[in-house]
DNA sequence: GAAAATATGTCAAGCGGTTGACATGAAGCA
DNA sequence: TGCTTCATGTCAACCGCTTGACATATTTTC
């Protein structure tokens, strides 16, 4: 492959000249920089962007750790990364931790071996010593993590009230979470604290039913929901904490022959496409993704900067009204 | 941050021992070698893997272009190339081409600036020319590509057959092909032609539909599946040519009344989550995407062994059976 | 007791680009 | 005429790591 060097030779000009038309330094005629053009052209060069990272000691590379690539809310996720990082000059490294522990770990340290600019972190089991001694600025996106670093998140807590105030004003008298697995690094939790406190608030009887990590690891809810709904029949409004849920428990509701959103209505959270991919569609509450994911891109630009960036920053969320309430 | 230098200083030995240890090469004492482990600890030492990267003439990273991440088969095929790659120590750099002919270019050229190991190329409408002057295995998935490239793909006219046959045999008489868009460079085109021939072969009354580009582009086939069915309002079998698309058949089905699979029954393509998490669920073909991305990365690693890869590479599919027939 | 294997060290070039310091002309203009 | 501004060149250090060549010392092994 060509190099700085040849084209500089075939240019017949040295490489501080060609260097600086690539990086639009100093002066430069018009002339000489069409020359220049012309030999990078013909001789089809391309920058080695590892030799210019090594020497400029900064790559454009973000590191993006999740848990899960098929499941439809981190697909939305990586999606809506990507193109905010291209739309900066960045590039995305993908890392899937399968939600363990020593995956996470590993890909944080091969981040780092790829002196990426920032971490995207979307995944969280890693103690927070690990994450200490990093210098690279890491940003989490819907989990908590304490130590310095910034976190994004939906007002989960809102959606929570949203959905349940949702149901009740439909006439639902009986209400079901069914959550995902309980963790401290969470903020997902906060739907079922405002699930909670509205049913309370409304005096409306409620109940909620937790996932196993076996469970989110699989993500097949089935048989959980199943035993959820047999355990009380009389349930006429469904809270789930994500649409990948909410479509499974319209599968399960179908085979028990109870109709949605007649005997029981339904709402999701998340809004990713299977919402509009169900028979019926799936009410959900909206969690602003794209607006996460530019903002996660934003922040790790501005921490590059030493701009001062914010230790939490929440965005609200929106409920969509579909066909399952 | 800790270099080699560093390392070597605080463990008293020189680079060249450490970098020993670290590459395994030559000589080293347990005594040694536990030094400089410890100091690599002690400093939180992490390899640069730029500079190894930039020295060794190689890096460890294979670009992967798609044209959609959202879309549940190319989600798929991304986690597994993921997964395939990380197995053997390659690392994923992601891009979204959005089938966009520029920014499939401008990708490429950023593969090639970054020395990837190898690009995965799912998405092409990219001439050929520029794909000459590459120097970089190329393994595309689900196109043809002539060009000295090697590309894998799923028996697409079997899959059309298996498909057909199956509805056949379950007594229907009117069957509609609700095709992707044309392309020459896809071969998913053969699935039409499987379609096709099976019917001709059992005398049946057939159809096929295209969709275009844009509908593509937004991955909403709604009003399209609609007319379509409004056109032939006889049809008793429908091959969709992706699950996607047969999970909005579903739909548009359920809002015309038409019961899915008592008055007609449906078959997808590809065996994506969604396949199982509609109502109802879907039978369909099954691509074997886990191998495909196993093989993608074994032929890219083959190409820089100078190893013989095969031109072409085509998998079977399989049919699964579910609710939808 | 000599040869072979083991364990380190020294030195320095090379990977491909960036960048600062400094020199040298030429054109522009007061 | 003298002073800027513009356009390029030369030289070389540096980014962090790899690696070959060669030297030296200590252990093993036959």
């Amino acid at each position: 492959m060509a190099t700085l060097k040849d084209v500089a030779e075939r240019a017949e000009v040295t490489v501080t000249t060609v260097s600086r038309v690539i990086n639009n330094r100093g002066y430069i005629s018009e002339q000489t920089r069409k020359k220049v053009y012309d030999v990078m052209k013909e001789l089809n060069y391309q920058p080695n962007e590892l030799a210019r990272s090594l020497s400029m000691q900064r790559t454009n590379t973000i590191g993006i750790i999740v848990p899960h690539i098929v499941h439809p809310y981190f697909a939305k996720l990586i999606s809506n990364l990507e193109n905010a990082a291209a739309n900066k000059g960045y590039k995305i490294l993908l890392c899937n931790s399968k939600a363990k522990n020593e995956k996470e770990l590993e890909y944080i340290q091969m981040c780092k071996s790829n002196r990426v600019s920032g971490i995207v972190l979307c995944s969280r089991n890693v103690d927070i010593e690990e994450m200490k001694n990093l210098d690279i600025p890491v940003i989490t996106i819907e989990r908590n993590l304490e130590a310095g670093t910034v976190g994004i998140q939906c007002d989960n807590y809102q959606g929570g009230c949203l959905a349940t105030e949702h149901l009740i004003s439909l006439g639902c008298k009986n209400l079901l979470h069914l959550s995902g697995i309980k963790n401290e690094n969470m903020p997902a939790d906060a739907r079922a604290e405002g699930f909670i406190a509205v049913c309370e608030k409304h005096g409306v009887r409620h109940r909620e039913v937790m996932a196993t990590s076996t469970i989110y690891n699989t993500l097949d809810y089935h048989e959980h929901i199943r035993k959820a709904i047999e355990e009380d029949p009389g349930v006429d409004g469904i809270f789930a904490s994500s649409d990948l849920i909410a479509a499974q428990t319209i599968q399960i509701c179908a085979e028990m022959n109870i109709s949605i959103p007649g005997q029981i209505r339904l709402v999701g959270f998340d809004d990713v496409d299977i919402a509009r991919l169900t028979t019926p569609t799936i009410t959900t509450i909206r969690q602003p993704v794209r607006e996460m994911a530019e903002w996660a891109i934003e922040f790790i630009q501005r921490s590059l900067d030493h701009e001062a960036v914010p230790e939490q920053f929440k965005l609200p969320v929106t409920l969509v009204k579909r066909n399952s309430t």
